[in-house]
DNA sequence: GGGAAATGTTTTAGGGTTAAATAGTTTAAA
DNA sequence: TTTAAACTATTTAACCCTAAAACATTTCCC
């Protein structure tokens, strides 16, 4: 009889799908924000700057399967990436001596202080772009997401 | 001479980047699942369904720049996903009589039950997917997201 | 009329996926 | 031990999505 409920007003699916646009919107306007400013200034692409970020904590270096687990995206995906900071000398290929299926991926000397340059930068932008969020307002939005994301890598099919 | 700080451990620069870590990787973890889905179970892709979600709203359709501003994609991409919307006939174009530069999209019955179908079942998924999140979680996050894609769309490159 | 603005497409370049092809390594059976 | 099968690593190919810039056409408005 009630003609439309007070409380939960909006069942928690209509409101999951809310959540779920503003995530996505929001995730996609930062991102925009930062690709364009990442080629405006440094004429380079997020993609590109995640690999080498990637590279910068592994001084050994990494082999392409290592890197698109980490990085979440396919292997013929980083192949694809790699050949272009290769070309742009930021990054070698080297052959490992003990398995010759795999090609490990070093930043040259060039890439890791171009690196490092951008990361500086980078954190700046975020900081500002992310302003709105006072510590403690990060910290209870990251427990909030955190785990999500693993937790849908691992079990999204299933269920 | 505190060898670490203990409150306030992580500046407030460093929590955001964290923060937008977990943002992106949650958003991409998602998203990948749903493209997965679509592509699997409907032989769609999300760019597609995103089409038929906006044109499904609009029974007269829509200017191919508005659903580019809509979409918020660049207009020659629109191009792109129209022509294959189109042949597979979910979607036509029609010129309108008052102003012949412009193309209205419209959906074709096929495309609007097609649409219906799939959009009954991705918010199942959606649902499923964030089901870690109660009502009050839910709201919790939206509001603390709630305006900065906006902000960040139409100020991102000032100040 | 004529310049400025708006609409849509094409082009160019990069990013992303899956599936198949190659090549090397490991396991285990014969 | 030899040999085949199974598994792992990478690349390639086909397809789609994405943005920016150049272009043609049309409309707006002075």
């Amino acid at each position: 009889m009630g003609a439309r409920p007070k409380a939960a007003a909006r069942p928690a699916s209509k409101q999951r799908l809310r959540l779920w646009v503003r995530l996505l919107r929001t995730a996609r306007a930062i991102e925009s924000e930062l690709r364009e400013r990442l080629r405006v200034e440094f004429a380079t692409t997020l993609p590109q700057f995640d690999v080498l970020a990637a590279l910068a904590r592994k001084d050994d270096g990494m082999t392409m399967t290592e890197l698109s687990r980490f990085l979440m995206v396919s292997n013929g995906n980083v192949t694809g990436i790699i050949d272009r900071l290769v070309a742009d000398r930021l990054v070698l290929r080297k052959a490992p001596a003990d398995d010759r299926r795999a090609i490990v991926v070093r930043l040259t000397p060039k890439g890791a202080s171009q690196f490092a340059q951008i990361a500086k930068v980078h954190e700046g932008w975020v900081d500002k772009l992310l302003s709105d969020f006072d510590h403690a307002e990060s910290e209870a939005v990251i427990l909030h997401l955190d785990g999500l994301a693993t937790r849908i890598r691992n079990g999204g099919l299933r269920a």
